[in-house]
DNA sequence: CGCCCACTTGATTAATATCAAATACTGTGG
DNA sequence: CCACAGTATTTGATATTAATCAAGTGGGCG
Protein backbone atom coordinates (compact mmCIF):
# COMPACT_ATOMS: atom_id res chain seq x y z
CA UNK A 1 0.00 0.00 0.00
CA UNK A 2 1.28 3.40 -0.69
CA UNK A 3 1.25 4.97 2.27
CA UNK A 4 1.40 8.71 0.13
CA UNK A 5 -1.90 7.78 -1.25
CA UNK A 6 -3.12 7.32 2.50
CA UNK A 7 -2.05 10.31 3.84
CA UNK A 8 -4.53 12.39 2.64
CA UNK A 9 -7.93 10.32 2.10
CA UNK A 10 -9.69 10.99 -1.54
CA UNK A 11 -12.82 11.68 0.21
CA UNK A 12 -10.71 14.86 1.67
CA UNK A 13 -9.54 16.28 -1.80
CA UNK A 14 -12.57 15.57 -3.68
CA UNK A 15 -14.48 17.67 -0.81
CA UNK A 16 -11.88 20.03 -1.09
CA UNK A 17 -13.01 21.13 -4.61
CA UNK A 18 -16.29 22.58 -2.75
CA UNK A 19 -14.57 24.44 0.18
CA UNK A 20 -11.97 23.98 2.61
CA UNK A 21 -11.75 22.54 6.08
CA UNK A 22 -10.93 23.31 9.18
CA UNK A 23 -8.38 21.10 11.28
CA UNK A 24 -11.43 19.64 13.39
CA UNK A 25 -13.26 18.50 10.01
CA UNK A 26 -10.46 17.47 8.15
CA UNK A 27 -9.93 15.40 11.10
CA UNK A 28 -13.41 13.79 11.02
CA UNK A 29 -13.58 13.53 7.16
CA UNK A 30 -10.26 11.22 7.27
CA UNK A 31 -11.65 9.19 10.05
CA UNK A 32 -14.11 7.97 7.46
CA UNK A 33 -11.97 6.17 6.17
CA UNK A 34 -11.07 3.49 7.84
CA UNK A 35 -10.89 -0.20 7.69
CA UNK A 36 -11.49 -0.60 3.66
CA UNK A 37 -12.47 -4.54 2.52
CA UNK A 38 -10.20 -5.18 -0.49
CA UNK A 39 -12.05 -6.16 -3.38
CA UNK A 40 -11.04 -8.07 -6.47
CA UNK A 41 -11.61 -6.87 -9.75
CA UNK A 42 -14.83 -7.52 -10.79
CA UNK A 43 -16.04 -8.27 -7.93
CA UNK A 44 -19.58 -7.60 -6.71
CA UNK A 45 -20.39 -5.19 -3.88
CA UNK A 46 -23.64 -4.96 -3.69
CA UNK A 47 -26.42 -6.63 -6.32
CA UNK A 48 -30.01 -5.43 -7.48
CA UNK A 49 -32.34 -6.54 -5.14
CA UNK A 50 -29.87 -6.05 -1.87
CA UNK A 51 -30.89 -4.59 1.33
CA UNK A 52 -28.27 -1.64 1.45
CA UNK A 53 -26.31 -1.81 4.62
CA UNK A 54 -24.34 0.69 4.56
CA UNK A 55 -22.34 3.88 2.41
CA UNK A 56 -19.95 2.70 0.41
CA UNK A 57 -16.65 4.77 0.06
CA UNK A 58 -13.89 4.42 -2.57
CA UNK A 59 -10.39 4.76 -1.30
CA UNK A 60 -8.94 3.48 -4.25
CA UNK A 61 -9.49 2.04 -7.60
CA UNK A 62 -12.08 1.81 -9.98
CA UNK A 63 -16.14 0.53 -9.40
CA UNK A 64 -19.11 1.21 -11.21
CA UNK A 65 -23.41 1.08 -11.23
CA UNK A 66 -24.62 -0.82 -13.71
CA UNK A 67 -28.36 -2.40 -14.40
CA UNK A 68 -28.94 -5.85 -16.42
CA UNK A 69 -31.75 -6.80 -18.62
CA UNK A 70 -33.30 -9.57 -17.77
CA UNK A 71 -32.00 -11.06 -21.31
CA UNK A 72 -28.88 -9.97 -20.25
CA UNK A 73 -27.80 -6.98 -21.93
CA UNK A 74 -26.15 -4.68 -19.83
CA UNK A 75 -25.41 -1.07 -18.92
CA UNK A 76 -23.01 0.82 -16.85
CA UNK A 77 -25.06 4.24 -15.34
CA UNK A 78 -21.62 5.33 -13.65
CA UNK A 79 -18.12 5.33 -12.63
CA UNK A 80 -16.79 5.37 -9.22
CA UNK A 81 -13.34 6.64 -8.63
CA UNK A 82 -11.40 7.21 -5.85
CA UNK A 83 -12.73 9.58 -3.27
CA UNK A 84 -16.42 9.23 -4.37
CA UNK A 85 -19.44 7.91 -1.95
CA UNK A 86 -22.05 5.57 -3.46
CA UNK A 87 -25.21 6.96 -2.17
CA UNK A 88 -25.18 8.93 0.64
CA UNK A 89 -28.69 8.06 1.87
CA UNK A 90 -29.52 4.83 0.26
CA UNK A 91 -30.37 3.34 3.70
CA UNK A 92 -33.73 5.11 3.68
CA UNK A 93 -34.22 2.98 0.41
CA UNK A 94 -35.38 -0.77 1.49
CA UNK A 95 -33.53 -2.66 -1.90
CA UNK A 96 -31.43 -1.93 -4.26
CA UNK A 97 -32.34 -0.89 -7.65
CA UNK A 98 -29.28 -1.59 -9.16
CA UNK A 99 -25.67 -3.22 -8.40
CA UNK A 100 -22.31 -1.54 -7.48
CA UNK A 101 -19.28 -3.65 -8.45
CA UNK A 102 -15.34 -3.09 -8.75
CA UNK A 103 -13.55 -2.59 -12.04
CA UNK A 104 -10.22 -3.00 -10.86
CA UNK A 105 -8.65 -3.74 -7.38
CA UNK A 106 -10.13 -1.54 -5.08
CA UNK A 107 -10.30 -0.77 -1.48
CA UNK A 108 -13.96 0.28 -0.07
CA UNK A 109 -15.04 1.54 3.10
CA UNK A 110 -18.25 0.62 4.54
CA UNK A 111 -19.65 3.42 6.27
CA UNK A 112 -22.38 2.57 8.75
CA UNK A 113 -25.34 5.08 8.80
CA UNK A 114 -24.96 5.70 12.00
CA UNK A 115 -21.79 7.45 11.01
CA UNK A 116 -22.84 9.42 8.89
CA UNK A 117 -25.69 10.64 10.68
CA UNK A 118 -23.05 11.63 12.96
CA UNK A 119 -20.57 13.53 11.10
CA UNK A 120 -23.17 15.22 8.94
CA UNK A 121 -25.32 16.68 13.01
CA UNK A 122 -22.24 17.85 14.04
CA UNK A 123 -20.28 19.40 11.32
CA UNK A 124 -22.54 21.20 8.53
CA UNK A 125 -19.81 22.27 6.49
CA UNK A 126 -19.27 18.42 5.98
CA UNK A 127 -22.97 18.27 4.93
CA UNK A 128 -23.39 20.78 2.68
CA UNK A 129 -19.88 18.69 0.81
CA UNK A 130 -21.50 15.87 0.80
CA UNK A 131 -24.90 16.97 -0.90
CA UNK A 132 -22.45 19.15 -3.27
CA UNK A 133 -20.99 15.71 -4.02
CA UNK A 134 -24.19 14.31 -4.81
CA UNK A 135 -25.62 16.89 -7.00
CA UNK A 136 -22.77 16.78 -8.23
CA UNK A 137 -23.12 12.82 -9.34
CA UNK A 138 -26.40 13.31 -10.00
CA UNK A 139 -25.24 16.54 -12.92
CA UNK A 140 -23.08 13.20 -14.45
CA UNK A 141 -26.11 11.04 -14.67
CA UNK A 142 -28.12 13.74 -16.41
CA UNK A 143 -25.25 14.08 -18.92
CA UNK A 144 -24.52 10.55 -19.77
CA UNK A 145 -28.46 11.00 -20.77
CA UNK A 146 -27.63 13.39 -23.06
CA UNK A 147 -24.56 11.31 -23.88
CA UNK A 148 -26.53 8.27 -24.51
CA UNK A 149 -29.67 10.18 -26.09
CA UNK A 150 -27.87 12.70 -28.63
CA UNK A 151 -23.98 11.83 -29.24
CA UNK A 152 -22.80 10.07 -31.47
CA UNK A 153 -20.40 7.40 -30.61
CA UNK A 154 -17.35 9.09 -30.68
CA UNK A 155 -18.32 12.26 -29.16
CA UNK A 156 -19.50 9.96 -26.19
CA UNK A 157 -16.84 8.33 -26.01
CA UNK A 158 -14.46 11.40 -26.32
CA UNK A 159 -16.82 12.79 -23.93
CA UNK A 160 -16.44 9.86 -21.29
CA UNK A 161 -12.40 10.20 -21.10
CA UNK A 162 -12.89 14.08 -20.02
CA UNK A 163 -15.44 13.25 -17.82
CA UNK A 164 -13.12 10.67 -15.98
CA UNK A 165 -9.94 12.53 -16.42
CA UNK A 166 -11.46 15.55 -14.73
CA UNK A 167 -13.15 13.65 -12.18
CA UNK A 168 -9.08 12.34 -11.62
CA UNK A 169 -7.56 15.16 -11.78
CA UNK A 170 -10.11 16.47 -8.90
CA UNK A 171 -8.65 14.03 -6.66
CA UNK A 172 -4.82 14.20 -8.18
CA UNK A 173 -4.83 11.34 -9.83
CA UNK A 174 -4.75 12.54 -13.16
CA UNK A 175 -1.76 15.12 -14.93
CA UNK A 176 -1.16 16.24 -17.93
CA UNK A 177 -4.22 14.55 -19.83
CA UNK A 178 -2.73 11.24 -18.59
CA UNK A 179 -4.48 8.71 -16.35
CA UNK A 180 -4.64 5.02 -15.11
CA UNK A 181 -8.21 3.85 -16.11
CA UNK A 182 -7.61 0.18 -16.94
CA UNK A 183 -11.13 -0.58 -18.58
CA UNK A 184 -11.42 -3.40 -21.17
CA UNK A 185 -13.17 -2.74 -24.86
CA UNK A 186 -16.32 -4.86 -23.50
CA UNK A 187 -16.65 -3.28 -20.28
CA UNK A 188 -16.46 0.49 -22.19
CA UNK A 189 -19.40 -1.10 -24.83
CA UNK A 190 -21.59 -1.42 -21.46
CA UNK A 191 -20.73 1.84 -20.16
CA UNK A 192 -21.47 3.33 -23.86
CA UNK A 193 -24.21 1.89 -24.72
CA UNK A 194 -22.36 0.16 -28.03
CA UNK A 195 -21.34 -3.32 -29.22
CA UNK A 196 -17.52 -4.53 -28.64
CA UNK A 197 -16.92 -4.13 -32.24
CA UNK A 198 -18.29 -0.75 -32.53
CA UNK A 199 -16.25 0.74 -29.39
CA UNK A 200 -13.05 -0.71 -31.08
CA UNK A 201 -13.62 1.09 -34.13
CA UNK A 202 -14.72 3.97 -32.53
CA UNK A 203 -11.71 4.05 -30.19
CA UNK A 204 -9.20 3.61 -33.37
CA UNK A 205 -11.39 6.70 -34.89
CA UNK A 206 -10.11 8.79 -31.62
CA UNK A 207 -6.89 7.35 -31.87
CA UNK A 208 -6.16 8.33 -35.90
CA UNK A 209 -7.67 11.60 -34.99
CA UNK A 210 -4.83 11.88 -32.31
CA UNK A 211 -7.20 12.32 -29.49
CA UNK A 212 -7.39 9.41 -27.14
CA UNK A 213 -4.57 6.83 -26.65
CA UNK A 214 -4.47 3.86 -24.56
CA UNK A 215 -1.66 1.55 -23.53
CA UNK A 216 -1.38 -0.94 -20.73
CA UNK A 217 -4.26 0.71 -19.19
CA UNK A 218 -2.63 4.08 -19.23
CA UNK A 219 -5.32 6.46 -21.02
CA UNK A 220 -3.51 9.59 -22.65
CA UNK A 221 -5.82 12.95 -23.83
CA UNK A 222 -2.74 14.57 -25.92
CA UNK A 223 -5.27 17.18 -26.83
CA UNK A 224 -7.82 17.78 -24.24
CA UNK A 225 -8.64 21.09 -25.39
CA UNK A 226 -9.69 19.51 -29.03
CA UNK A 227 -11.10 16.30 -27.43
CA UNK A 228 -13.68 18.67 -25.26
CA UNK A 229 -14.33 20.37 -28.34
CA UNK A 230 -15.17 17.63 -30.22
CA UNK A 231 -17.35 16.04 -27.44
CA UNK A 232 -18.81 18.87 -26.86
CA UNK A 233 -17.68 18.80 -22.98
CA UNK A 234 -18.67 21.47 -20.79
CA UNK A 235 -16.73 21.03 -17.40
CA UNK A 236 -18.74 23.18 -15.60
CA UNK A 237 -21.07 20.16 -15.00
CA UNK A 238 -18.81 18.49 -12.27
CA UNK A 239 -19.48 22.13 -10.60
CA UNK A 240 -16.03 22.01 -9.47
CA UNK A 241 -14.65 25.54 -7.79
CA UNK A 242 -11.18 24.96 -9.02
CA UNK A 243 -9.89 26.93 -6.16
CA UNK A 244 -6.46 26.45 -6.17
CA UNK A 245 -5.74 24.31 -9.19
CA UNK A 246 -3.57 25.47 -11.43
CA UNK A 247 -2.31 21.75 -12.60
CA UNK A 248 -1.68 18.85 -9.93
CA UNK A 249 0.48 20.29 -7.08
CA UNK A 250 1.73 17.23 -5.14
CA UNK A 251 3.75 14.17 -5.51
CA UNK A 252 1.56 11.10 -5.74
CA UNK A 253 1.65 8.03 -7.13
CA UNK A 254 -1.42 5.63 -7.70
CA UNK A 255 -1.23 2.41 -6.03
CA UNK B 1 -60.95 9.32 -6.93
CA UNK B 2 -62.49 10.40 -3.29
CA UNK B 3 -63.13 14.20 -2.51
CA UNK B 4 -60.27 13.33 0.27
CA UNK B 5 -57.53 12.66 -2.56
CA UNK B 6 -58.71 15.86 -4.45
CA UNK B 7 -58.23 18.37 -1.89
CA UNK B 8 -55.01 17.74 -0.76
CA UNK B 9 -51.47 18.58 -2.34
CA UNK B 10 -49.89 16.06 -4.59
CA UNK B 11 -46.75 16.56 -3.05
CA UNK B 12 -48.89 15.06 0.27
CA UNK B 13 -49.75 12.62 -2.27
CA UNK B 14 -46.53 11.51 -3.57
CA UNK B 15 -44.75 11.68 -0.32
CA UNK B 16 -47.45 9.24 1.25
CA UNK B 17 -46.33 6.65 -0.92
CA UNK B 18 -43.24 6.45 1.30
CA UNK B 19 -44.33 7.05 4.69
CA UNK B 20 -47.69 8.10 6.56
CA UNK B 21 -47.57 11.31 8.15
CA UNK B 22 -49.60 12.78 11.23
CA UNK B 23 -51.93 16.30 11.27
CA UNK B 24 -49.58 18.39 11.96
CA UNK B 25 -46.74 17.37 9.22
CA UNK B 26 -49.63 17.24 6.92
CA UNK B 27 -50.84 20.73 7.22
CA UNK B 28 -46.47 21.75 7.33
CA UNK B 29 -46.24 19.93 4.01
CA UNK B 30 -49.23 20.95 2.30
CA UNK B 31 -48.49 24.54 3.57
CA UNK B 32 -45.36 24.36 1.06
CA UNK B 33 -47.76 24.48 -1.80
CA UNK B 34 -48.77 28.05 -1.33
CA UNK B 35 -48.97 30.32 -3.66
CA UNK B 36 -47.64 29.17 -7.18
CA UNK B 37 -46.54 30.64 -10.41
CA UNK B 38 -48.75 30.17 -13.47
CA UNK B 39 -46.77 28.96 -16.28
CA UNK B 40 -47.75 28.72 -19.96
CA UNK B 41 -46.63 25.56 -21.55
CA UNK B 42 -43.38 25.17 -22.97
CA UNK B 43 -41.92 28.28 -20.93
CA UNK B 44 -39.07 28.25 -19.77
CA UNK B 45 -38.80 27.77 -15.63
CA UNK B 46 -35.03 28.41 -15.07
CA UNK B 47 -32.18 28.20 -17.82
CA UNK B 48 -29.25 26.20 -17.45
CA UNK B 49 -26.59 28.65 -16.04
CA UNK B 50 -28.52 30.81 -13.98
CA UNK B 51 -27.98 30.96 -10.37
CA UNK B 52 -30.77 28.85 -8.58
CA UNK B 53 -32.97 31.03 -6.47
CA UNK B 54 -35.28 28.37 -4.59
CA UNK B 55 -36.87 24.98 -5.03
CA UNK B 56 -39.08 24.31 -7.68
CA UNK B 57 -42.76 22.39 -6.29
CA UNK B 58 -44.85 21.23 -9.66
CA UNK B 59 -48.66 21.39 -8.48
CA UNK B 60 -50.28 20.57 -11.72
CA UNK B 61 -49.54 20.24 -15.06
CA UNK B 62 -45.80 18.71 -16.31
CA UNK B 63 -42.52 20.08 -17.38
CA UNK B 64 -39.44 18.79 -17.91
CA UNK B 65 -35.49 19.03 -17.23
CA UNK B 66 -33.59 19.46 -20.86
CA UNK B 67 -30.11 20.05 -22.07
CA UNK B 68 -29.04 21.26 -25.16
CA UNK B 69 -25.77 21.03 -27.29
CA UNK B 70 -24.28 23.74 -28.86
CA UNK B 71 -25.11 22.53 -32.39
CA UNK B 72 -28.58 22.16 -31.56
CA UNK B 73 -29.73 18.96 -30.79
CA UNK B 74 -31.60 18.61 -27.58
CA UNK B 75 -31.96 16.15 -25.04
CA UNK B 76 -35.16 16.05 -22.34
CA UNK B 77 -33.78 14.18 -18.88
CA UNK B 78 -36.42 13.83 -17.11
CA UNK B 79 -39.95 15.02 -16.56
CA UNK B 80 -41.71 16.38 -13.56
CA UNK B 81 -45.41 15.63 -12.55
CA UNK B 82 -47.40 16.76 -9.98
CA UNK B 83 -45.93 16.07 -6.38
CA UNK B 84 -42.35 16.16 -7.93
CA UNK B 85 -39.88 18.37 -6.51
CA UNK B 86 -37.18 20.02 -8.87
CA UNK B 87 -33.96 19.61 -6.79
CA UNK B 88 -33.82 19.57 -3.20
CA UNK B 89 -30.67 21.17 -2.55
CA UNK B 90 -30.23 22.70 -5.52
CA UNK B 91 -28.93 25.76 -4.06
CA UNK B 92 -25.62 24.56 -3.17
CA UNK B 93 -24.67 24.90 -6.60
CA UNK B 94 -23.88 27.89 -8.04
CA UNK B 95 -25.47 27.63 -11.27
CA UNK B 96 -27.38 25.52 -13.31
CA UNK B 97 -26.09 23.04 -15.26
CA UNK B 98 -28.89 21.97 -17.12
CA UNK B 99 -32.74 23.97 -17.97
CA UNK B 100 -36.23 22.94 -16.69
CA UNK B 101 -39.16 24.38 -18.73
CA UNK B 102 -42.97 23.52 -18.55
CA UNK B 103 -44.42 20.95 -21.33
CA UNK B 104 -48.65 21.81 -20.75
CA UNK B 105 -49.36 24.42 -18.79
CA UNK B 106 -48.85 24.23 -15.21
CA UNK B 107 -48.59 25.56 -11.46
CA UNK B 108 -45.32 25.70 -9.73
CA UNK B 109 -44.56 26.76 -6.83
CA UNK B 110 -40.86 27.99 -6.07
CA UNK B 111 -40.00 27.26 -2.30
CA UNK B 112 -36.91 29.70 -0.67
CA UNK B 113 -34.28 27.36 0.32
CA UNK B 114 -34.82 29.00 4.20
CA UNK B 115 -38.50 27.02 4.30
CA UNK B 116 -37.05 24.01 3.39
CA UNK B 117 -34.63 24.52 6.05
CA UNK B 118 -37.15 24.97 8.66
CA UNK B 119 -39.40 22.14 7.32
CA UNK B 120 -36.64 19.68 7.72
CA UNK B 121 -35.15 21.00 10.91
CA UNK B 122 -38.44 20.42 12.36
CA UNK B 123 -39.92 17.22 10.78
CA UNK B 124 -37.62 14.61 10.51
CA UNK B 125 -39.93 12.34 9.04
CA UNK B 126 -40.74 14.74 6.50
CA UNK B 127 -37.25 15.00 5.93
CA UNK B 128 -36.92 11.35 5.29
CA UNK B 129 -39.57 11.24 2.79
CA UNK B 130 -38.09 14.16 0.65
CA UNK B 131 -34.70 12.16 0.93
CA UNK B 132 -36.94 9.51 -0.92
CA UNK B 133 -37.92 11.28 -3.04
CA UNK B 134 -34.61 12.40 -4.03
CA UNK B 135 -33.45 8.86 -4.50
CA UNK B 136 -36.18 7.52 -6.16
CA UNK B 137 -35.66 10.38 -9.30
CA UNK B 138 -32.25 9.82 -9.35
CA UNK B 139 -33.09 6.24 -9.72
CA UNK B 140 -35.52 7.41 -12.35
CA UNK B 141 -32.59 8.67 -13.84
CA UNK B 142 -30.73 5.55 -13.86
CA UNK B 143 -33.38 3.50 -15.65
CA UNK B 144 -33.71 6.41 -18.55
CA UNK B 145 -29.59 5.53 -18.61
CA UNK B 146 -30.42 2.20 -19.65
CA UNK B 147 -33.04 2.98 -21.18
CA UNK B 148 -30.95 5.07 -24.09
CA UNK B 149 -28.07 2.49 -23.66
CA UNK B 150 -29.68 -0.75 -24.38
CA UNK B 151 -33.19 -0.76 -25.21
CA UNK B 152 -35.10 -0.53 -28.37
CA UNK B 153 -37.30 2.36 -29.73
CA UNK B 154 -39.91 0.39 -29.00
CA UNK B 155 -38.92 -1.04 -25.93
CA UNK B 156 -37.58 3.00 -25.09
CA UNK B 157 -41.23 4.23 -25.77
CA UNK B 158 -43.00 1.52 -23.97
CA UNK B 159 -40.63 2.14 -20.77
CA UNK B 160 -41.15 5.57 -20.57
CA UNK B 161 -45.06 5.38 -20.66
CA UNK B 162 -45.12 2.55 -18.22
CA UNK B 163 -42.68 5.24 -15.45
CA UNK B 164 -45.24 7.88 -16.24
CA UNK B 165 -47.96 5.96 -15.84
CA UNK B 166 -47.04 4.51 -12.61
CA UNK B 167 -46.19 8.29 -11.20
CA UNK B 168 -48.97 9.66 -12.58
CA UNK B 169 -50.67 6.36 -10.47
CA UNK B 170 -49.03 7.16 -7.46
CA UNK B 171 -50.84 11.03 -7.26
CA UNK B 172 -54.34 9.69 -8.69
CA UNK B 173 -53.98 11.31 -11.90
CA UNK B 174 -54.10 7.68 -13.51
CA UNK B 175 -56.27 5.08 -13.32
CA UNK B 176 -56.95 2.10 -15.23
CA UNK B 177 -54.12 2.23 -18.06
CA UNK B 178 -55.33 5.95 -18.76
CA UNK B 179 -53.83 9.05 -17.82
CA UNK B 180 -53.57 12.73 -19.55
CA UNK B 181 -50.08 13.23 -21.06
CA UNK B 182 -50.20 15.91 -23.80
CA UNK B 183 -46.79 15.40 -24.80
CA UNK B 184 -45.96 15.93 -28.92
CA UNK B 185 -44.11 14.14 -31.02
CA UNK B 186 -40.89 16.20 -31.73
CA UNK B 187 -41.14 16.24 -27.58
CA UNK B 188 -41.18 12.56 -27.30
CA UNK B 189 -38.06 12.47 -29.95
CA UNK B 190 -36.18 14.54 -27.66
CA UNK B 191 -37.37 12.80 -24.36
CA UNK B 192 -36.65 9.05 -26.00
CA UNK B 193 -33.02 10.24 -27.95
CA UNK B 194 -34.68 9.40 -31.34
CA UNK B 195 -35.81 11.27 -34.55
CA UNK B 196 -39.56 12.44 -35.03
CA UNK B 197 -40.11 10.49 -38.02
CA UNK B 198 -38.73 7.23 -35.92
CA UNK B 199 -40.88 8.37 -33.10
CA UNK B 200 -43.79 7.97 -35.47
CA UNK B 201 -43.26 4.84 -36.58
CA UNK B 202 -42.25 3.46 -33.34
CA UNK B 203 -45.69 5.01 -31.97
CA UNK B 204 -47.43 3.02 -34.80
CA UNK B 205 -45.74 -0.39 -34.15
CA UNK B 206 -46.80 0.09 -30.54
CA UNK B 207 -50.70 0.82 -31.66
CA UNK B 208 -50.97 -1.86 -33.89
CA UNK B 209 -49.16 -4.30 -31.12
CA UNK B 210 -52.38 -2.97 -28.92
CA UNK B 211 -49.66 -1.81 -26.16
CA UNK B 212 -50.53 2.13 -26.65
CA UNK B 213 -52.67 4.35 -27.85
CA UNK B 214 -52.95 8.27 -27.75
CA UNK B 215 -55.78 10.38 -28.56
CA UNK B 216 -56.31 14.16 -27.82
CA UNK B 217 -53.01 14.36 -25.43
CA UNK B 218 -54.50 10.91 -23.03
CA UNK B 219 -52.49 7.98 -23.45
CA UNK B 220 -54.32 4.15 -22.87
CA UNK B 221 -52.23 1.59 -21.84
CA UNK B 222 -54.86 -1.30 -23.02
CA UNK B 223 -52.65 -4.30 -21.67
CA UNK B 224 -50.58 -3.31 -18.73
CA UNK B 225 -48.62 -6.43 -18.39
CA UNK B 226 -47.97 -6.71 -21.95
CA UNK B 227 -46.55 -3.51 -21.99
CA UNK B 228 -44.51 -3.73 -18.78
CA UNK B 229 -43.04 -7.11 -20.48
CA UNK B 230 -42.33 -5.96 -23.47
CA UNK B 231 -40.86 -2.81 -22.18
CA UNK B 232 -39.03 -4.66 -19.81
CA UNK B 233 -40.08 -2.51 -16.87
CA UNK B 234 -39.86 -3.10 -13.10
CA UNK B 235 -41.71 -0.86 -11.19
CA UNK B 236 -39.31 -1.58 -8.09
CA UNK B 237 -37.13 1.10 -9.55
CA UNK B 238 -39.53 3.67 -8.60
CA UNK B 239 -39.59 2.64 -4.49
CA UNK B 240 -43.45 2.89 -3.82
CA UNK B 241 -44.05 1.19 -0.97
CA UNK B 242 -47.96 1.16 -2.39
CA UNK B 243 -49.14 1.39 1.50
CA UNK B 244 -52.66 2.03 1.14
CA UNK B 245 -53.03 0.20 -1.98
CA UNK B 246 -55.80 -2.15 -1.89
CA UNK B 247 -53.83 -5.35 -2.44
CA UNK B 248 -50.54 -4.59 -1.15
CA UNK B 249 -48.62 -5.08 2.32
CA UNK B 250 -49.08 -2.65 5.08
CA UNK B 251 -46.47 0.21 5.44
CA UNK B 252 -42.66 -0.35 6.58
CA UNK B 253 -41.40 1.14 9.51
CA UNK B 254 -39.12 4.14 8.90
CA UNK B 255 -36.30 4.68 10.68
C1' DC C 1 0.08 -26.80 -23.69
C1' DG C 2 -4.60 -25.27 -23.93
C1' DC C 3 -8.18 -22.00 -22.47
C1' DC C 4 -10.24 -17.94 -21.92
C1' DC C 5 -10.40 -13.38 -22.90
C1' DA C 6 -9.47 -9.13 -25.15
C1' DC C 7 -8.57 -7.14 -29.30
C1' DT C 8 -8.98 -6.69 -34.25
C1' DT C 9 -10.75 -7.03 -39.11
C1' DG C 10 -14.05 -7.88 -42.85
C1' DA C 11 -18.66 -8.73 -44.51
C1' DT C 12 -23.38 -8.30 -43.92
C1' DT C 13 -27.60 -6.89 -41.77
C1' DA C 14 -30.62 -4.21 -38.87
C1' DA C 15 -31.86 0.00 -36.68
C1' DT C 16 -32.36 4.56 -37.02
C1' DA C 17 -31.51 9.15 -39.23
C1' DT C 18 -32.15 12.21 -42.89
C1' DC C 19 -34.48 14.22 -46.78
C1' DA C 20 -38.62 15.44 -49.02
C1' DA C 21 -43.30 16.14 -49.30
C1' DA C 22 -48.15 15.73 -48.36
C1' DT C 23 -51.84 16.10 -44.93
C1' DA C 24 -53.88 17.59 -40.76
C1' DC C 25 -54.52 20.66 -36.94
C1' DT C 26 -54.38 25.16 -34.12
C1' DG C 27 -54.52 29.60 -33.20
C1' DT C 28 -54.46 34.45 -35.15
C1' DG C 29 -55.61 38.52 -37.71
C1' DG C 30 -58.80 40.37 -40.93
C1' DC D 1 -66.34 33.28 -40.79
C1' DC D 2 -62.18 32.78 -43.64
C1' DA D 3 -57.26 32.87 -44.88
C1' DC D 4 -53.00 32.10 -43.26
C1' DA D 5 -48.87 30.68 -40.76
C1' DG D 6 -46.83 27.63 -38.04
C1' DT D 7 -46.71 23.10 -36.09
C1' DA D 8 -47.66 18.27 -35.77
C1' DT D 9 -48.42 14.00 -38.00
C1' DT D 10 -47.68 10.83 -41.56
C1' DT D 11 -45.52 8.46 -45.60
C1' DG D 12 -41.93 7.12 -48.91
C1' DA D 13 -37.17 6.90 -50.36
C1' DT D 14 -32.52 6.89 -49.21
C1' DA D 15 -28.36 7.32 -46.34
C1' DT D 16 -25.85 6.55 -42.23
C1' DT D 17 -24.78 4.50 -37.98
C1' DA D 18 -24.15 0.81 -35.38
C1' DA D 19 -25.15 -4.26 -34.55
C1' DT D 20 -24.33 -8.79 -35.74
C1' DC D 21 -21.86 -12.63 -37.63
C1' DA D 22 -17.62 -14.80 -38.47
C1' DA D 23 -12.96 -15.48 -37.92
C1' DG D 24 -8.28 -14.77 -36.73
C1' DT D 25 -4.56 -12.87 -33.51
C1' DG D 26 -2.36 -12.49 -29.23
C1' DG D 27 -1.61 -12.35 -24.21
C1' DG D 28 -2.04 -14.32 -19.52
C1' DC D 29 -2.44 -18.17 -16.80
C1' DG D 30 -3.62 -22.83 -14.65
Amino acid sequence: MSSLTRNTSPLLRKLSNFSPFDAEETAAIEALASEPAHYQPRELVIGEGERPQGVNLVLSGFACRYKALPDGRRQILGYFVPGDICDLRVFILEEMDHSIATVTAAEVAVLPGEEIRRITARFPRITTALWWATLVEEAISREWILNMGRRSAGERTAHLFCEIYHRLRAVDLAHDGRFMFPVTQPELADALGLSVVHVNRTLQFLRRRGLVDIENGEISLPDLEALEDYAMFNVRHLHLREQARPDAPAPLETT
